[in-house]
DNA sequence: TCTGGGGTCCTAGGACCC
DNA sequence: TCTGGGGTCCTAGGACCC
């Protein structure tokens, strides 16, 4: 039988930072987007305050105060590296998974009819993560993605359900499910559609599934459908366990302060370019283009508006930093207009392939050989002393442009410095919570 | 005062071809 | 007066996801 699981960490970010820090436990919490704007991930007491995700932070600034709510600044290197411990311990359990994001995996569990009561199994999956990792789980099954994704929402909402609800082995309660999901919450179906669709009277994923296929087809068109035929038991998405190789890759952020100067549009717009090059490299790619960006702040109406962009094509494809950063300095400056206060910049490396697959080129000059070398062993030092190490350009630290982020947690896992210290005996009053919960990890083979 | 970043896929329309 | 019928490729924009 085909059946599909979804696991998926509550609260994810949240939950890493509580593993180090257990003095949060019961506390409301959120954790914020770069320069602290706003708030991507909430625990259940943050979400209880009406706190929404994505919610900008000065929004709820007040209940720091009246409620006790902690605000951290995102620390991606702890989130990173837990999510892969997550997904490790995923990959020992089940036949076949999928990351699909930092904190949720798909996991194949077709013809696992062998472990007999598939909740169970869950249940134990479930507590093998909180005893390995720290980290919450909640555990959807059901014959197609959609509805695996839809079980997992109800796991996690209803509290009977203790984490893990099995929508495959117990059918009788689909159609239960189905009217308790409103249309919006369906796995695809976003604001715009969830609006049309109440129009139409729609307004649970049963009556959804009963729409007509001609209807779902002219509104929503072939991704529509495909849903609707998944929240039908029909699945017409397979597991992707080989993820495929991307095709774009964006760095860009949004300024601290704004700035209206070439020199330091210049500056970040270099830094980004620097970044981007090296993830591609890291990924084993090279970009046939390259598309710079800046804009102005949208939510400052009083200010004049405006945002430019252009494309550079970058021939033959390179992943190599000094000519990406070339060509993005060749695209701002003709871009460029003076008396504008730019909040935004980045830059889109495109058409991303391996460097085996780039067509020859009659006259293409041979290819850089020292300059392969050189990012090679640029990428050697930074993987040893750490992103930054050695880099393009003189940016500033204290530059204008540089993301605020008030408070950041250490990087518990992936720091020398910051690995907290477990002692025995007296407690310390200075690190109780890693002592506390330093999480055991799955055992060595 | 203060509002994230990084992706995917699909569609419609235009240019161009025979 | 009468003015085809496919194709393909590219791009911009809009929807969605976390």
């Amino acid at each position: 039988m085909q059946a599909f699981g979804l696991v998926d960490c509550n609260n994810f970010y949240v939950s890493c930072e509580r593993v180090f820090r257990p003095d949060l436990e019961g506390k409301p919490v959120v954790i914020l987007s770069n320069n602290d704007g706003c708030c991507v991930a909430r625990s259940n007491e943050a979400k209880a305050l009406g706190i929404g995700m994505a919610e900008p932070f000065f929004k709820v600034r007040h209940f720091v105060d009246s409620h006790g709510l902690v605000a951290l600044s995102s620390n991606y290197a702890l989130y990173g590296d837990m999510s892969a411990m997550v997904m490790s311990i995923l990959a020992d359990h089940a036949p076949g998974t999928e990351v699909y994001s930092i904190d949720e995996s798909f996991l194949d569990l077709s013809g696992m009819d062998c472990v007999g009561d598939m909740t169970s199994w869950c249940r134990e999956l479930r507590e093998t993560m909180r005893r390995w990792t720290g980290i919450p789980v909640s555990i959807g099954v059901a014959r197609t993605k959609t509805l695996a994704k839809l079980a997992n929402r109800l796991a996690k909402k209803s509290p009977k359900t203790d984490g893990v609800l099995d929508l495959a082995g117990h059918p009788e309660w689909l159609t239960a499910a189905l009217r308790r999901t409103n249309v919006g919450d369906i796995w695809g179906i976003g604001k715009q559609w969830a609006g049309i669709c109440n129009l139409a009277g729609h307004r649970t994923a049963w009556d959804l599934s009963q729409a007509e296929d001609g209807w779902v087809r002219k509104t929503m068109g072939a991704v529509g459908l495909r849903t609707v035929m998944e929240l039908r038991g029909t699945p017409v998405n397979d597991l992707e366990t080989v993820p495929d190789a991307r095709q774009t890759c964006c760095v860009s952020r949004s300024f601290g302060d704004t700035v209206d100067s070439f020199a330091d549009v210049r500056d970040a717009i270099v830094t980004f370019a620097s970044r981007a090059s090296e993830k591609v490299r890291r990924d084993g790619l090279v970009a046939g283009a390259a598309h710079v960006f800046m804009q102005t702040d949208r939510f400052r109406r009083d200010q004049a508006q405006n945002s430019a962009s252009t494309t550079v094509r970058l021939c033959p494809p390179t992943a190599s930093t000094p000519l990406v950063v070339n060509a993005a300095i060749k695209g701002l400056t003709a871009m460029w207009s003076d008396g504008f206060r730019w909040r935004k910049a980045g830059i889109i490396l495109l058409d991303l392939v391996r460097p085996e697959d780039v067509p020859r080129d009659l006259f293409a000059p041979p290819p850089n050989v020292r300059a392969e070398k050189l990012m090679a062993a640029l990428d050697d030092a930074n993987a040893k002393f750490g992103r930054g190490a050695v880099m393009f350009g003189l940016a500033a630290p204290d530059a204008a442009w540089k993301m605020k982020q008030g408070s950041v947690t250490p990087s518990w896992t992936t720091r020398w410095e910051d690995i907290p210290i477990a002692r025995l005996g007296q407690p310390s009053s200075d690190r109780p919570a890693a002592q506390a919960r330093m999480p055991r990890g799955p055992p060595s083979p």
